[in-house]
DNA sequence: TAGGAATATTCTTTTATAAGCATATTCCTA
DNA sequence: TAGGAATATGCTTATAAAAGAATATTCCTA
């Protein structure tokens, strides 16, 4: 569901972990060390983001290593990708119309 | 703040409606009878989703007919473009390292 | 200008979730 | 194997937001 994944990533704290994560992965004690939360709450944020499909981890020793997961962010870049198709669309009728020397109506553009 | 943009995006209700958005601009009662939902509901979730920048108003008589707002989405997806470079950096090292004829080293790689 | 259509707002109730704090769990090492 | 490091979980409280119902607002038209 894409929602959750939007959901998951509306939180403040836990955009910024994602934005953390995009330099190196990194353990929850240095999420929380980084963010100035405390530990509890940066593995909590860290549980939401993993539910969501957004971070892997990967446990070395008592250390658990999050990190992000490209297969979310592909998704959502999908997703968002399909609303690029209908900028260009309008711009194509825009274009075609003047071609026609038609009156533009913008009531058909949605703009 | 993308943060709001995606909070307002990941209410199913508001995710349905910019869906719904895609195909064609529509007014507020249209939104409520396609969604199922009453009337004040759809007003308000396009309001939060206005006030997020998403969705642009226009005034035909008494309706109001709501249509994408490119600029959030180009916003977004801007956003989540930062995300590929790192999936592609990471191909790009394990490319090197395999010319260079390196063991993997996983713990760098960040997957 | 009265009436109705279309939309917005207010208020209440309910539900979800984030933070804080304490504690449990897991796993390495001396 | 005892102790400590690293992380996770449970519980409570506080806050945010969604739904529902009633009502207010705006604006066109007869």
């Amino acid at each position: 569901m894409l929602t959750e994944t939007l959901k998951a990533l509306s939180e403040p704290t836990r955009f910024y972990i994602v934005e953390l994560l995009k330099e190196r992965p990194y353990s929850v004690n240095e999420c929380a060390e980084y963010l100035e939360i405390r530990q509890p709450q940066a593995s909590k944020h860290l549980r939401v983001l993993s539910d969501a499909g957004l971070v892997s981890v990967k446990t070395v020793a008592q250390k658990h290593i999050y990190s992000l997961n490209p297969e979310a962010f592909c998704q959502l870049e999908d997703w968002i990708g399909s609303f690029g198709m209908l900028w260009e669309k309008r711009l194509d009728r825009l274009g075609e119309d003047l071609r026609e020397g038609k009156e533009r109506d913008d009531s058909r553009s949605g703009i």
